[in-house]
DNA sequence: CATGAATGAGCGTTCATTCAT
DNA sequence: AATGAATGAACGCTCATTCAT
């Protein structure tokens, strides 16, 4: 990551990554620290409930970077379908680049923590966000509220589903077919 | 579990209860001993490569659980949406009763697992092996052959993402929504 | 080892390689049961004390093929100079042919192994033994008794050296110039 | 070992002395911590790569130990064939102390070691600076550079040999025998 | 605002041994 | 005479965290 950014802000980004491929428990602090070229002592001082809290503030970050794919795959859409299909080709890209692991960001941080109020009430409400968000480029263009609602979760069930299915075949295809499971064929 | 299983069928189911809820680096060998009332050496004798090799075997023992409750949906069954409507009841009613927090087996159990060639090879096999167990219920229930197989593989990548919503949520809701996503509502 | 060997035999003849080039606790007893075929309660039918016990009669068998090397080394010697010569050479090569580094198997054996009376006491014994079957081969070719005994333990002494100094070395030279250093350039 | 010393210092110390008593394999590293009154986890901060770090580290120390027992044993030397007399006296006196134990620290730390291409080569390393040392001794007392190179060397080999032999036979008579044989009765 | 030394509970694993058969 | 399943203490090591500076 850019050495221009922030001590805390390269510990976020290199935590939401090496969750992203792990998970919460299969990464040490220590090696988010080496990954940041952070000193030992200095993520209880940017976090001071350590590792949980970094893994809050990894996923909230991931969070915003999916909804910026989203907004960049809507800026020259035609219509709905076609910004979700910009959108899913651009997230199996992404995956493609991962050689072939990195899924859902919230999921991968967030459902592997301890099974922790905190972290399930953020999952909900990431994903929540991001169904909203969906649903607003829906009702952009043209489509009723209710109708762009169920659009939208099942965009993203889908989505996550597929990404499962893209890892275990090492493929991203899953991930391209989804407007063609969602949209009809 | 039942004290009439062998020690190593209860290391085995043990394991796949406790990795369902907290993913392979959430649960250590240690306290997966205790609930099976097995002593440290033992796993070593039954699993010579460790925790890895239980989390292999436990993974295989839930993909035997979900074709059983696979082939107990379709007991019954009079069609084949009738069929899928069933094993999603079936799998919300255990979604709830798990405090809505334990999802697919496989996916807990392998995708938190070393990012390794043999776990992620046996996500495939087992993944594969459960599309293809639908399509050939559809197929029992007259579907063509691509018909059936693509119906099947949108079932396993909607149940998939259902899951992660319905964790996210605390609500079995998107488990039971499954079928009117597939079928068309 | 042949498998015409009785389980002891090649109990004792594995034990006592793998102890010469990893000592006493450099070596499992899995691991000597799986060279020598053996299955794993097998140790505590042959040698009741277990590990201990085994390498004791591993001690008393390298013993005996030391003594074997050094009546062949004498079988056809000129004289006393000449027959530790041939020992020396033929000890070298077999120091050579070890990837430089199976030392004196005696001292490998007993010296790593816990600080116990029994053990240095066999290890005193094999010692005198071997200086006594030297001096005895001195005393064959002329010499006197205390110049015989003078000399065997000299020999002894600069032979234990110099295996060091060749295992540290990778090389039998410190070996072959034995004869060089004992009898004068 | 005295509470003056850091915990590093503490561990290199008890580690060198344990070593030399049991061998690499046959010291734990809980009895190094507990001997030098350090928590678990200050052995990795101290030696990053665990037991074969702090056992390199011991060889070294040892190694510098020798090096002045040498230094004094040279202080009021008449000449080379007295300060190696001394030496001797020193090290059997040394010997005598141990329960008649405690051999070369080098051997007994390295050769036990894991049959790792570092060890060796600090064996190799350790053993010629000694040599060279003596050597060195010698030419300040008038030997040429050959002779004296050829006297350390053969002193070196007689000592490991000596070593060996005082053990087995817990006397150090062999040790104080050394210059007998190196510069002739 | 930042650091790195220190901590001890817990990790997955290996050990020599025992025992019922 | 021989076996292999079972055992739990001990192994070397990693962990997230604390704290004095």
């Amino acid at each position: 990551m850019s050495e221009t950014l922030s001590t805390r802000d390269r510990l976020i980004a290199n935590a939401a990554r090496l969750f992203q491929e792990r998970g919460y428990h299969g990464v040490g602090v220590a090696e988010i620290l080496a990954a940041s070229s952070a000193p030992k002592g200095s993520l209880y001082y940017h976090f001071p409930n350590g590792k949980a809290d970094l893994a809050l503030a990894a996923a909230d970050w991931a969070s915003v970077q999916l909804l910026h794919i989203l907004d960049d795959a809507f800026a020259d859409a035609r219509d709905f379908q076609d910004g979700i299909t910009t959108l899913c080709f651009k997230l199996a890209k992404l995956f493609d680049l991962s050689d072939h692991w990195r899924t859902c960001p919230i999921s991968s941080i967030l459902f592997e923590a301890p099974e922790n109020v905190m972290f399930r009430d953020k999952t909900r409400t990431i994903f929540d966000d991001w169904i909203a968000a969906v649903a607003a480029k829906g009702r952009e263009h043209g489509l009723e509220k209710s109708h762009a609602d169920q659009l939208a979760e099942a965009i993203w069930i889908t989505l996550q589903g597929a990404w499962n299915l893209a890892r275990a075949r090492k493929s991203a295809d899953p991930i391209r077919k989804i407007p063609g499971l969602v949209f009809g064929a």
